[in-house]
DNA sequence: TCATATTACTTAGGTAACTTAATAATTAAC
DNA sequence: GTTAATTATTAAGTTACCTAAGTAATATGA
């Protein structure tokens, strides 16, 4: 069992505040939240899949967050003409989500934007590095998840 | 120039979401907030490195949040009797925060607590690639910072 | 088959961690 | 000695969540 007044774990902790900070995920695309882009980057992914409508439930799921917050998410979406509500014919409790055009170019355009800068960090940390980094954030994420049951 | 439609880049952005729901700094600890802790760790280590009481100012500069920010943990500290505020003799517009002996206790036990999460981390990665991570995190940080100007 | 349980979503209300804009009090600068 | 700048606070708003309770539809089983 490594130190418990270990130097590494101050300075991890360090890094995780410094990088909690950096903001990467907090713009706003032409007026759209963050929240919103992971609810419509969702949709289209199922969309590709198969050519599949996807439930507001498979959303919360895929998201990680519960329904309510989907519905409002969704809410405003469908206010600015983002998406479109469907009640689905097979089982009437349920609600079907789809892209509208404007939806789609603006998921598009957000993707672009990601990707731009992703494309940015891995020219800054080098393609093995970039590698490297991918994978021990994926093993961190185990450890604490493991760490919450 | 990595490729723009590069799966690295598709997979350092995925691995940034689940990264980011891992909560790893969501938990209250003895019923107060990470906020607040953050507060209490900054106030604490100006305490350590000189006998010092800091200016809620330079809180706020060191967390990088706004002072009106500060100012309601603070109010939500005192109020709990983890802080004390006092005006600065010196110049009667800045208030300096002091630790009282309740805030230091609360101040070490979560000092532990995190302690022994990212002791339990490196124990998981291993003490060579916890310094990896850490530097990488350090790295990645730099690059968006740079954006952001 | 019909009463009960379960499921899917929505509504209502709340919280944490921030923000900006406006204001009060004090100190600094010319 | 007035004006400008600085320090903190108050007020109000935002984002991204949550839980609890409610509605409507479907599934279960006696």
């Amino acid at each position: 069992m490594a130190d418990i007044e270990s130097a590494t774990a101050q300075k991890l902790l360090k890094a995780f505040m410094q990088f909690r900070k950096t903001g990467w995920h907090d713009k706003k695309i032409s007026g759209h939240n963050p929240s919103e882009f992971k609810v419509l980057a969702t949709i289209q992914q199922g969309a590709n899949e198969k050519d599949y409508e996807m439930k507001l439930s498979e959303i919360s799921q895929r998201l990680q967050v519960t329904p309510p917050t989907v519905t409002q998410i969704i809410n405003n979406l469908e206010k600015d003409g983002l998406v479109e509500r469907t009640v689905d014919p097979e089982d009437r409790r349920a609600v079907k989500i789809k892209l509208t055009p404007t939806g789609m170019e603006a998921t598009a355009k957000a993707r672009i934007r990601f990707t731009e800068t992703f494309t940015g960090l891995i020219d800054y940390l080098g393609e093995e590095e970039s590698e490297q980094f991918a994978d021990l954030l994926t093993k961190v994420q185990h450890y604490f998840s493991e760490l919450n049951r």
